[in-house]
DNA sequence: TAACAAAATGCAAGCGCTTACATTAAATAT
DNA sequence: ATATTTAATGTAAGCGCTTGCATTTTGTTA
């Protein structure tokens, strides 16, 4: 039933527990005669150290904690693989919670995260309640925010700029002849990504004199079958757009499957471009003109960023990750 | 720095940390007066247990890890973002880990969460080498077994039967009156689930008088692109198979793409299926048949299972979760 | 070989929490 | 009002580990 204990190994191998935490911890402090004889009866009892003793102790867990919204989603699940693969090298354990889109929970997850000692934390995004962000302060919390950037010395990002990427796309959409653009947005409330990838439109419209501030936006939560009534609800405005910039992969993969259900084709109907670049983006037919985001990387870095600052707190440069527009088969050219 | 501890709060309050202690982990044993002045104090101070001390004093841990393959594959990332979920409701808290397919990894990271004091460990599927079977027994670990079932009383399963879907499936295809069939498996190698699909496609190949043992197979990695690369081998052998079942989703989808890039009209000049029916199933063209696999109940049953074991190490039983088969495009029939 | 410095090891005090058990307060019976 | 039961709270002993400091061993120098 219960595991051995150091004092278990410390008794079977003739020393003190302190040789034998030392041998665990700093093996050069120790002679190495006395090393091999405690090792040999670590291997021999299968002694693995208690995380909870050891925590406790030293105040150190080596693990730390992720909240992201859901693994539900590709881009985050692909980004945690990555964050994972990291730490996993350190030898040190990702603790997963979620949060749910909920500001609420997400500070109810830090504080079960924080509280089993997460050296640091991956947090997603910028908007969360003053309450979350007071707790991270005083409680002096190493986090860097992952999936957006801005050039702000107040937190430590490792992501890339939303508002630029969807400035990006929306220019060549314009540049494709489209005049007449609506969007269908993921819901922007406490979600900083989504908020941003409209403003990023929105002044992209207005830097080329189409009034972005009028542009018809329509939210809908992550969903193919929310992105195929927002295509809906877009329609029933006259005249229609010739262009529909979504915010994400999937809002957009499901406007194009509503829109070819209505026999309308694309992009010779109606244009829809997408964001994230995520595996379905290729597959679905036309395959989707989109942003490339470098989910994977930018999980890499910001697992790597965490793991600089749990040695050097201050030792934080933000990384700012590019991303590109790909260009695919659902947005198409207005001749004028 | 340091965080507000028990005492802090008992002070503050004026009451032991007996008091405390128990306004935490058992309410109702104390008088509602003490208990509100307690808990007035705790979200003052926001303070937050520490994991450490708790899963020292207790020997408990109120954690549970997973070992899966990869998240980056929707599957997983579905089912434990379901686990996450259920275990979030109970406060307990999800340790991730992942073993990349590799047996050895997986033995190391099973062994990185018990350290840890993980209360069970969810493991998919039931391949793995006897020295992690037998860490697990010797060490007496609580765990169930996702992603496949067998009625087997030497583990814990919450699960499916891959064989009989598999077989299932291939009943439907031949029923649709293909007579040759092909397939491309996901790598069988230290993957019970991958095995037990192939071996239900020949069993329902051989009852149906269609020398199964003799089917080509071709095995792929998880991408599309092997998956692409799959159909390439298939289709040099001939006759050409009417029919290609796939050993899961991406892999069919792969095919898809493949046999469109081709020239081949599907299900026309082949009839191609897939396993899993994740999200993209349903949206490539054409609609891909599939089996689906209810990854959130799975993931949901799983963490119940073990949190009921975790109360009652005996309090084992095995779940097993149907699955059918969803007719969509990518099957069509043969005329005779 | 004695005297001393340096290295290795042991001792023991916690780290923050839970929980038997002891004590006190409140509720009920007499 | 008092004795007795029951509920609420307090006391204090660890849980397994790390680590500062004391002690012992080993190595060095005169």
């Amino acid at each position: 039933m219960s595991s051995p204990t150091l004092e278990d190994v410390a008794r079977r191998a003739g020393v003190s527990t302190a040789t034998v935490s030392r041998c665990l911890n700093t093996p050069d402090s120790v002679v190495p005669n006395t090393r091999d004889k405690v090792l040999r009866v670590v291997a021999e009892l299968g002694y693995t150290p208690h995380f909870g003793g050891r925590a406790l102790a030293s105040n150190r867990s080596n693990t730390i904690g992720a909240v992201i919204p859901t693994m539900d989603n590709a881009i985050f699940a692909t980004g945690l693989q990555a964050v994972q693969e990291t730490l996993a090298e350190a030898n040190v354990t990702l603790l997963v919670a979620s949060s749910c889109y909920d500001p609420e929970r997400e500070l109810e997850q830090i504080r079960a995260l924080v509280g089993r000692g997460a050296d640091g934390l991956i947090l997603i995004g910028i908007a969360r309640t003053q309450k979350t962000y007071d707790f991270l302060h005083r409680r002096q919390i190493t986090y860097v925010i992952a999936w957006n950037y801005r050039s702000d010395e107040k937190h430590c990002f490792a992501g890339f700029d939303n508002v630029e990427a969807a400035e990006r796309i929306t220019k060549q959409v314009i540049d494709y002849g489209h005049r007449n653009i609506a969007m269908i947005a993921g819901v922007t409330e406490y979600n900083d990504r989504a908020t941003d990838r409209v403003i990023g439109v929105r002044n992209a419209l207005n830097l080329a004199g189409l009034a972005g501030d009028q542009m018809q936006v329509v939210e809908a939560s992550y969903s193919l079958k929310k992105g195929e009534e927002a295509l809906d609800k877009i329609l029933q405005r006259s005249p229609q757009p010739t262009a529909i910039i979504c915010g994400n992969d999937v809002l957009a993969v499901g406007a194009i499957n509503k829109a070819k259900q209505l026999g309308m084709r694309i992009p010779e109907d109606v244009s829809i471009t997408g964001f994230d670049d995520i595996e379905l983006a290729a597959v679905v037919e036309p395959r989707l003109t989109t942003v490339h985001v470098p989910h994977k990387r930018m999980g890499k870095a910001a697992a790597r960023l965490l793991l600089a600052m749990r040695d050097d707190r201050k030792n934080c440069h933000s990384i700012k990750l590019e991303t590109h527009t790909v260009l695919r088969d659902s947005l198409g050219t207005i001749l004028k």
